[in-house]
DNA sequence: AGTATTTGACCTCG
DNA sequence: CGAGGTCAAATACT
């Protein structure tokens, strides 16, 4: 536990620092970046260590560390959305990294970036004392967060073809419209829109736009919350097998290289659509549970694959590469639906 | 013309 | 029987 002290105090150190220099930081949103990678970097860390604690030491509190372990990413995201909404309500000073970047890079992976990392500050502003803690200040419990983990006070239903779910919580668009489901690098296609009993906002069903072609099983819901509305509830039914969606790779390039990338794009395009976007802490990695990530990580194979080679055979560092990526992809999808 | 969205009807389950 | 989930025709969009 020593170890994780000090991993904490390394981040603290960090987030103080970038507290420090964010006046001067203002105007120079890369160093900015990459400070704040520092200090996601540093928490991730410490964060790492406290799961490993908790893991070693879970045996007799299972209801509760299940919960809290399996729920690490999506407890960021639902503690970072709470800082977000913090930072709209009390805090419209440039302090709010997502506001200084939305002009320069897409606003939603901006958001989830920066939401990430707020929630890494906030946690320190109230004395780290670890996630469950937090949450409980707030009034949730981590069951909440996570619609697997825990029913909810309705019971739900279990049909027959249920499938695997997984509630996120996601900031919904603050411009534009803030109908639009969050983008999480799939493609999607509404098949239904439905009033919940209860519920201020109707319910939005999706599906994976390749479900005819592949058979993809995913679904989704989007729910708008009632007393915060700028956050959706996302829940995941099915896991994608439409493993050459491109636009899905299971994680985000490093940010250093996405800091490089965002500075040449800009420069020469609209930064709309310009990167993938799967924001989804949890489809990753930190799924204990081993059954969800599989799709997602072969997806990366197809698609790292072909990004390498639409950037080097492109022959043009520009924006439009990724369109030409994009098109490789749909072509990709076109022709294999011929060979069907 | 092809594709996506909307929306009322229908189905399934508890 | 009612609520949630899905279907599919109509409509809108590109």
């Amino acid at each position: 536990m020593e170890e994780v002290m000090n991993f904490m105090m390394h981040a603290f150190e960090l987030a103080k620092n970038l507290e420090l220099e964010l006046p001067n930081m203002a105007n120079n949103p890369e160093i900015l970046f990459s400070s704040i990678h520092e200090v996601e970097k540093a928490y991730s860390d410490a964060k790492e260590r406290v799961r490993m604690v908790f893991s070693s030491s879970s045996a007799q509190h299972e209801t509760t560390t299940t919960t809290t372990t399996k729920g690490f990413g999506s407890l960021a995201q639902i503690l970072s959305h709470d800082v977000f909404m913090q930072k709209n309500q009390h805090a419209p000073m440039g302090g709010s990294v997502s506001s200084m970047h939305a002009h320069s890079m897409d606003q939603s992976l901006l958001m989830q970036h920066s939401f990430d990392v707020s929630v890494f500050l906030e946690n320190k502003m109230i004395n780290g004392s670890g996630d469950a803690q937090l949450l409980r200040s707030k009034g949730l419990q981590l069951g909440e967060v996570q619609g697997i983990e825990a029913p909810p006070s309705r019971p739900k239903k279990s049909r027959k073809n249920d499938l695997e779910k997984r509630t996120e919580m996601f900031p919904a668009p603050q411009i534009g419209n803030t109908e639009m489901p969050p983008e999480d690098g799939f493609t999607w296609r509404k098949y239904g829109q439905k009033e919940i009993l209860g519920r201020k906002y109707p319910r939005s069903y999706y599906r994976c736009t390749h479900q005819k072609l592949y058979h993809c099983p995913a679904k989704k819901q989007v729910q708008r919350l009632d007393d915060i509305p700028n956050i959706v509830e996302v829940t995941y039914r099915g896991e994608h097998i439409c493993h050459k969606s491109l636009t899905a790779p299971s994680s985000y390039p490093p940010l250093p290289t996405l800091l490089a990338n965002i500075s040449t794009t800009t420069q020469t395009t609209d930064s709309s659509e310009r990167w993938p976007l799967a924001v989804n802490l949890d489809l990753g990695g930190g799924d204990g549970s081993g059954g969800g990530g599989s799709n997602s990580r072969f997806g990366v194979e197809y698609a790292v694959a072909d990004m390498a080679d639409a950037m080097f055979n492109s022959g043009s560092s520009s924006g439009n590469s990724m369109e030409l990526l994009f098109q490789s992809s749909e072509d990709k999808w076109e022709h294999d639906e011929k060979e069907d």
